[in-house]
DNA sequence: CATGAATGAGCCTTCATTCAT
DNA sequence: AATGAATGAAGGCTCATTCAT
């Protein structure tokens, strides 16, 4: 992944270790929130406290409320941090050129590798989406902003245009299934996961045909 | 709706009141499950207390842990509760008799109704699937008995087969866009919900062909 | 032992068992009792509770209450049942005829037995003397009662008169070194446990003389 | 008395209102075992709460999970710091000069006020060392350590060698004799008070023999 | 006499949040 | 900017006790 969201596994060694006394404000609003993506993903919203993600980050309880209002407020920074990190990867495989079944690939190649990195992360937001009017606001205009996205994309390349409501339903499939596909549930329902993603990306070249 | 977990509104109004000084352990337990999925799918699971759960079922605090454990207990119970009314009103749908695409709408509408009456329970669902293990199990228990299900369903109107891995692909896409029909997220998204809809009813027919 | 409080082993399998659905009030407060020595002997007064004692009884919580009016007065109960078995049997060591040195073992062995049987009672007892008045009258009123005992005795068999003060500490000394001999202190203090109830015995036998 | 618990009659009036708004850990977890210790002494370990030793050292509930796992291990720090601070007096007077019998009279002394002072914490404490293994390590560790304390003793003021079985049976009976001098157990049995010390005194000055 | 469902005060414990330093 | 001790509301859970049947 690139961006600013570190991986799991360089977190977890050096947080807690380099960091000057006293960093600009943006370094350390960085820092809690790669801790806060961190924690959440592990353990889940409910399951991280706000002292823990400071003491990830290297800093002492009272820092992270002077970044941030409350908890709430980190996980809808953790938030639209994760998802510009989405888009950069996803823009950056739009314009690579090349056939189609191969673009429909990749898409579907980074489809499983985010959730499957986010997955304790999608996990709890489904039920902040519900219980918070902000972060549920966001989600939304994502979604939205992905549907434009698809749109414009067929336009470029040439593609005819589709019905938004098919392109609105194929967003919930690749999401559903690309959980599906992080958590292992496929194995459980004794479907084959190759054949799932062959299947994805033949729906993703059909929506870009 | 059929079955054993009354409708919000009925539940909202009757449960203080009509309660014999004594009754029965299974009834308690029923009034105290039904008190639970009310509030789960109103507040959320985080948002609900156990002693909360008490008092709107009308008993004391001390009444909830003669029959559950903990509060992950009675959201197992609740879901399992739910889960079982909403396979006998599907499997209703599924014996009567009909044209195919009369069924397939008929399972979409049934699949609305429920999301859309349990959204809030569906929000809290899907956090405690990542988060307990046992919610987990019984989560795709159900998975695999609807692909089952399905299977089944194609034979008996002798429908060729299908792979499992597109009736797991339409599956998730059933859920997932019946929660968006729940949610209002459509129309933030400019999306006609009926077009979406009849778009889901033509696939369920053809997965039914 | 002799008596009415039934040995923990006959307990844990009998009580439960063979009861009249409807029994004389005394045989149901013997049986509440019997139970409540057992559980504040193997769990102590606090770890016990009351819903407890009625069902190792056999019976239904609300019996309990018809007996007893709290925790608090069967424990004065099966401490008073207790003490009055226990003086039984020192009774009928004190008539046996014999030597003294021979009554001085018998006592001891005996001090031994119910120290060794009631180890979870008595470690309960002290706290209670402490926190409940009636309770520590009971218990200030056998320690007379052993007083005046010793005197009585030393009168019969022909013995001169010791000061009450010396009976008193003697009194002591055996409480708390059969307390130590109950829980096994001793091995842990590298002490011998024949020596040590030797010598206890010849203070015995130097206080009947 | 010395040391760091202090006297019940300085912490009754003082707790609540000399505190910095912000201390150092260490000082906060004296003034918590401190409130603990008193409170333990006045109303037993089972009828003292967490929250009410917090506020009893001028805290709010939350700081005492700051600093002990829970309320059995702050009575293990309490009785801890018990022992060391009697100890420390022992000690001392054992270190000073003089006669054997003016050493007893003070050793005697000592035990009167120690018994008196925490009658009720040693009410609890014998429950507690039935039912905690940790408790009765400590507690017999102690016991031990007095032991050994005797012999090395009698060594150092050039005294014969005694049995460890009489030593040990002399520390039960300074105990238990101890505990009826502090809870003026003697006045209801008619003994004289004066007496039994003067026999006490006796029996520690012949063991120092 | 006996039942056992129900009560409810109250203890234990957590954690988002504050604020003096 | 950072600290971290302290807050305190609130939720989880127990158990002695009651009372309608």
């Amino acid at each position: 992944m690139a961006g600013n969201l570190e991986s799991s596994a360089r977190l977890e060694g050096a947080l807690r270790s380099t960091r000057p006394r006293r960093g600009l404000p943006t370094h350390t609003r960085d820092r809690l929130i790669a801790a806060a993506a961190h924690l959440f993903n592990k353990s889940g919203y409910h399951g991280t406290d706000s002292n823990r993600i400071a003491r990830q980050a290297g800093y002492s309880p009272g820092v992270f409320y002077k970044h941030f209002t409350d908890k709430r407020a980190i996980f809808l920074a953790v938030y639209e941090k994760w998802v510009a990190s989405e888009w950069k990867v996803a823009a950056s495989h739009l314009r690579a050129a090349g056939p189609r079944h191969l673009l429909a690939r990749r898409l579907i190649e980074n489809l499983v590798e985010f959730h499957t990195r986010w997955k304790g992360l999608r996990a709890s937001l489904l039920e902040l989406v519900f219980a918070d009017p902000q972060i549920r606001r966001f989600y939304r205009d994502q979604r939205r902003r992905q549907l434009n996205t698809m749109a414009k994309l067929r336009e470029q390349i040439g593609a005819p245009r589709h019905a938004r409501e098919d392109d609105a339903i194929l967003l919930f499939t690749l999401e559903r299934t690309g959980d599906a596909l992080a958590h292992r549930e496929l194995r459980d329902l004794g479907v084959n996961r190759a054949l799932v993603i062959k299947s994805l990306e033949k729906k993703v070249a059909g929506a870009l045909s």
